[in-house]
DNA sequence: TTGAAAGCGTTACCAG
DNA sequence: CTGGTAACGCTTTCAA
């Protein structure tokens, strides 16, 4: 056991907590869980806690339960405000019911998503929830040994691991396809990322391509260019390489609307008008879309709400586990709602 | 697809570990931890290990060993690429020490940043950043007594809670002001958010504030409209009522680049040219500020810069707690850099 | 409603 | 280099 040094004192314990009190360590334990103690009890616990600044060690409290209060939370990217909505949806749903989240940002990486799966499930989360479909087999392999629900997000998995919250990014992109086609535009390009590591991207791609063939609309006219997550900075030299390959592009449909908007920035640049020599169309509905100028047509998704029906999916779970002891559970697999959303762009 | 009901077996424990490599917990501890330890030894346990798939306790080590691996930062908001990048510059540094993040998003609430602090606290957090210099009296206290070394970020406050890393916002704002007057504009204008709870966001104001009077450019024309984070939607309308009020403004200056693109795209809609009818100017230098057209002239932030001196900041504490057993610590107080980006909207 | 004892799974410490 | 033993601070369980 490490001493804590002599300059510092060390931080009262539930025991001390007790002896101020005038009681043993469990009844402070039951007050702090809030559970059976007389008023007056209660009273003098609470005292002796705000007068020594107790604050009740979690590790310990974990490791004597079996059970920590830890939900642990992987996203692609942090900064992709989608993602980040998808947290506070969680956090919402989850927090009142005192739940902590443990959040890790696997940066578009299969291997860190590795790692920090690995070193959440040290901290024994009650539940995972994990971005998209793809994962490597070592993934796999630690999430079912631990047993832990599992949710994945903003996909609908083939092979689920677990319960699922999303959307078919394929048919997204399909019907997007679609509007463009019913708007008139027969020549339509795709831009993108260049990442194989961004699944939902890849999907969205996927579907151009099929409903693009599904509607004999010739070949594709596709750019890859940057790292997801593709940024507005991408979008400008990817719009910029179409138009040179394909002068006679009528539509572009972007993998998200932060390149639509990167996109849409080089044409006015050029002078072309949006929508008039070239439309755009977009992705997820960011805010910038219903902001800028034009303003974005894209699909809009509720990145929230996924967090939000994830958070639920868990409790479930949760909520089976405690009830049920031969937990055989019902894997959730949840549809998330999107809808194409016409704007001036497109 | 359900879980596999039989699947309840309990998960493989260090002893376990031990038993099938033929040693005892303690070598098994070792070699997770690295130490010394016979080749031959390391590798039966590794074996051992990967064929049960053991996974270590983080919680009994953590109680063990009185030490987490726990880091808390709280931002006021997840969905702000400015602190989303801080906190990946965190991690950046932090990462590589073993060191795990455990993220909040106070959601620029002062109640809900302590009450946070205090459920991280529960973890027993190696250190601990915030963002800004205002906290409440109680977040204060339970800082001070927990004795875990803070680091406030992103303002260099009066009376530090511990080490600090950031910059003046007033000193920011000032500059620009300069800026602006030094282009010629005299009837200069600012747009921020209505909230008292952005201390940032009023220094940016204060800053402005004071430069106009220090120059003599007369009275301010603040507009203050919608909650922080104040996005690009709030920028069309602050800008609207601004051109109702003073209807003869030559420049805006916007507390941050998003408020200042949603004012330009106002601008567009009515025909304005910026910077030729009225110029705008933002702050932090995001993404979106090189993207747009006209590009945004702004005051340049390192916000991963502001994570990663964090990070060092920590580490050096950690440092010196190590050595030092008076811990006697200096409070280190990192000054950031920054610097006003002339662009093309003013 | 309250208390005493027995761990939870790991690491520190000290022997060997 | 390795192993036994004793905590770590809390909650569970059972008794009063």
């Amino acid at each position: 056991m490490a001493k804590t040094p002599a300059s510092k004192t060390t931080p009262p314990r539930m025991s001390d907590v007790a002896q101020l009190a005038g009681v043993s360590k469990m009844t402070v334990s039951r007050v702090l869980a809030g559970r059976s103690a007389s008023e007056s009890t209660r009273a003098r616990v609470q005292r002796a806690i705000d007068e020594l600044g107790y604050v009740a060690d979690a590790a310990a409290g974990a490791l004597s339960s079996g059970r920590s209060s830890f939900v642990a939370v992987l996203v692609p990217s942090l900064s992709s405000s989608n993602f980040s909505d998808t947290v506070s949806g969680l956090t919402a749903v989850l927090e009142p019911r005192g739940l902590e989240l443990l959040i890790g940002d696997t940066d578009y990486s299969f291997d860190r998503e590795e790692r920090l799966v690995r070193q959440m499930l040290r901290h024994q989360p009650r539940c995972i929830a994990l971005t998209g479909s793809q994962h490597t087999e070592a993934t796999r392999a630690l999430l079912q040994r631990s047993g832990v629900p599992v949710v994945e997000m903003w996909d609908l998995p083939a092979e689920p691991i677990d319960m699922s919250v999303g959307f078919s990014n394929v048919a997204a992109a399909r019907e997007m396809v679609r509007h463009l086609a019913g708007k008139g535009y027969r020549r339509i390009g795709f831009l993108g990322g260049a990442s194989e590591l961004d699944r939902r991207g890849l999907d969205r791609l996927k579907g151009y391509q099929m409903e693009l063939k599904a509607l004999g609309l010739g070949a594709p006219r596709a750019v890859r260019l940057g790292d997801s997550p593709i940024t507005m900075s991408h979008g400008g030299p990817a719009m910029a390489e179409l138009l040179a390959r394909w002068p006679d592009t009528q539509a572009v449909m972007c993998v998200s609307d932060m390149s639509a908007f990167g996109a849409i920035m080089e044409c006015q640049r050029r002078g072309m008008r949006v929508p008039k020599d070239i439309a755009v169309a977009g992705f997820g509905n960011f805010e910038i879309a219903s902001c800028c100028h034009p303003t974005i047509t894209t699909v809009s998704v509720d990145a929230y709400g996924i967090g939000q029906r994830t958070g639920e999916a868990m409790l479930g779970a949760l909520a089976a586990e405690e009830s049920e002891h031969a937990g055989a559970r019902r894997a959730v697999k949840t549809r998330i709602h999107y809808a194409v959303v016409p704007r001036e762009s497109a």
